[in-house]
RNA sequence: GGGCCGCUAGCUCAAUGGCAGAGCUCCAGACUUUUAAUCUGUAGGUUCAGGGUUCGAGUCCCUGGCGGCCCA
């Protein structure tokens, strides 16, 4: 009633729920028992839950150990009772341990303190006797408990699934609850520590090229621009480490890779990052074949190091393959088969477009006839491809920092590796002829010049390395939140601890 | 960029154009062996925002925002 008198607060306005913490909060800190503090400098523990469970894995039911242990982890379960009171914490490796308060151990003070100030989610810290209970619970029967951190909000609700936007938004929400959550941040730093290590046994140099970028190649994409106001001038977040990787390779690192963020300025969809991860990796006296088998090589290596088997399995339980030797065929051997008609890169434009405008692709009249070879593949071919499969010699026209073939007129050595529908690597016999290296590049910047945004400019200063002699290479590029997809078959946001988000 | 679907309590979701609801959570109470504890009783709402149609809009229409799926 004289509530209503009161000049209204921000703290009025707040959820029922985070109303009710804020006051347990302000409750522990006006109490001054040192055991209430709500957030505490540390705690002492003297086990992890992991460790306790692993030492009492059999212990019969209804035991007393005589084991003196300090816990600590986060309230995921309640259950009080009278004079009993149950709690489960997890620790942040995802175990868990049941916590036991009687009356007769702790105290009316204490329980009573236990039952008014602690929500799911709270952190709390449990000091008492390693037992089981009646019903054979592994369990730590507290003598003494204490807040190690007090929670504000409330935890959604533990047995139904969290909307995607608010795991994406929250993802610290999403990784204290869904245990596949924090899995897959561990199958990630798994993957990559695997591919340091396939590298470096190898005899790969790991090295750090510039993000920042005064000229933008490397690739075809749109970059992302900012200023540098020291300089004065604009920079590009790269697209591509390949020009800087390859300036190391002219410079004698024969073997060299690079794992780090790229940045592209294009769409945002389930396979699509702003920023995304990749491995780079180029080896002098290499070429596309011998990228093939090392990515072979790499993929398998990850996959033994997260399933210790070549058989990925998805979450819904679909199993892949990825042992053994690859499928190979050529872009326009498939797409020959696919169109019932011999394709070659000799085709021309108009029976290309021809094809294309049948299957409802937009087509766009600047496309020569190897981007509309490479567009009728993706459209009819790709999807098919489940199993791994290097598809080979692209069009030369697509391909500007690619050798062309050996043997084979018209394209380039060049594969795409495709998993599961989607293209989770590339490969080039590199281009090191220098001479030709200019008439393509300037090819590419006359294009960026007739607003070709995705074309690259000119970088005399990458030519001028060439000029010194690149000893023939294998250069790869591998997209390392793909291959996460393709060993687990996520979605991209899924693979990204924190994708970007538009603004709430 | 285009099409379709969605946005309602802390969370997950209902509601023929006619009193805005459920489960869990929260709050109060009971309970010394619970396991998503149980039982009793409460509380909780700017139905994404703005406009329109209507006696009456969560519902129909328009505009915008955010998200998802499909296509480019």
């Amino acid at each position: 009633m004289s509530e209503h008198l009161q000049p209204r607060t921000p703290e009025d306005d707040l959820p029922e729920q985070m109303r009710v913490r804020r006051e347990k909060r302000a409750r522990m800190l006006a109490d001054g028992n040192p055991d209430r503090e709500p957030y505490p400098v540390g705690f002492q523990r003297t086990a992890t839950i992991a460790e306790i469970r692993a030492k009492y894995a059999d212990l019969a039911t209804d035991t007393a150990t005589g084991e003196q242990a300090a816990v600590a982890g986060r309230v995921m379960f309640i259950r009080n009772s009278g004079k009993l009171c149950f709690a489960t914490l997890r620790s942040g490796d995802g175990t868990e341990l049941q916590i036991m308060l009687s009356l007769a151990k702790i105290g009316e003070r204490a329980l009573e303190g236990w039952k008014r100030l602690v929500d799911l989610g709270d952190h709390v810290g449990v000091i008492g006797e390693v037992i089981t209970s009646k019903r054979g619970e592994l369990s730590v029967l507290a003598d003494r408990w204490v807040m190690t951190a007090k929670s504000l909000r409330p935890l959604p609700v533990a047995h139904r699934p969290m909307s995607e936007e608010a795991r994406v938004r929250q993802r610290y929400v999403d990784l204290i609850m869904r245990p596949v959550a924090r899995e897959t941040v561990l199958t990630r730093a798994t993957v990559v520590r695997s591919l340091r290590e396939s590298l470096q046994n190898r005899q790969f140099i790991e090295v750090e090229t510039p993000m920042l970028q005064l000229l933008h190649g490397g690739a075809a994409a749109r970059p992302f621009v900012t200023h540098c106001n020291a300089l004065d001038t604009d920079l590009y977040l790269r697209i591509a480490p390949e020009l800087f990787l390859k300036r190391a390779v002219v410079g004698g690192i024969e073997r060299v890779f690079e794992i780090n963020r790229n940045f592209r300025n294009e769409g945002v969809d389930s396979s699509h990052s702003p920023e995304f991860a990749m491995l780079e990796a180029y080896q002098a006296y290499g070429d596309y074949d011998a990228m093939a088998i090392l990515t072979r090589e790499l993929v398998q290596e990850a996959a033994i190091a997260v399933f210790g088997s070549h058989v990925v399995r998805s979450s819904d339980g679909e199993e892949l393959d990825l042992g053994g030797t690859w499928c190979e065929v050529s872009l326009f051997g498939a797409l020959s088969d696919a169109l019932g008609e011999q394709i070659t890169p000799e085709t021309s434009r108009e029976v290309l477009a021809a094809y294309a405008s049948k299957l409802d692709l937009a087509v766009d009249p600047l496309w020569s006839a190897g981007k509309l070879a490479e567009e009728l593949f993706e459209a009819l071919v790709q999807p098919l491809l489940i199993q791994p499969t290097f598809v080979r010699d692209y069009p030369v026209s697509t391909s500007p920092l690619t050798r062309a073939h050996r043997s084979t007129p018209g394209v380039a050595e060049k594969w795409d590796l495709y998993v599961r529908g989607v293209e989770l690597a590339t490969a080039y016999s590199e281009l090191v002829d220098p001479v030709v290296q200019r008439e393509r590049l300037v090819a590419q910047s006359l294009l960026a010049a007739k607003g070709d945004v995705e074309a690259m400019q000119l970088d005399e200063d990458f030519l001028r390395a060439m000029e010194y002699g690149m000893p023939p290479a294998g250069g790869m590029g591998m997209g390392i939140d793909r291959l996460l997809m393709a060993l687990t078959g996520l979605g991209i946001r899924e693979t990204i601890l924190f994708p970007l988000v538009r603004p709430e």
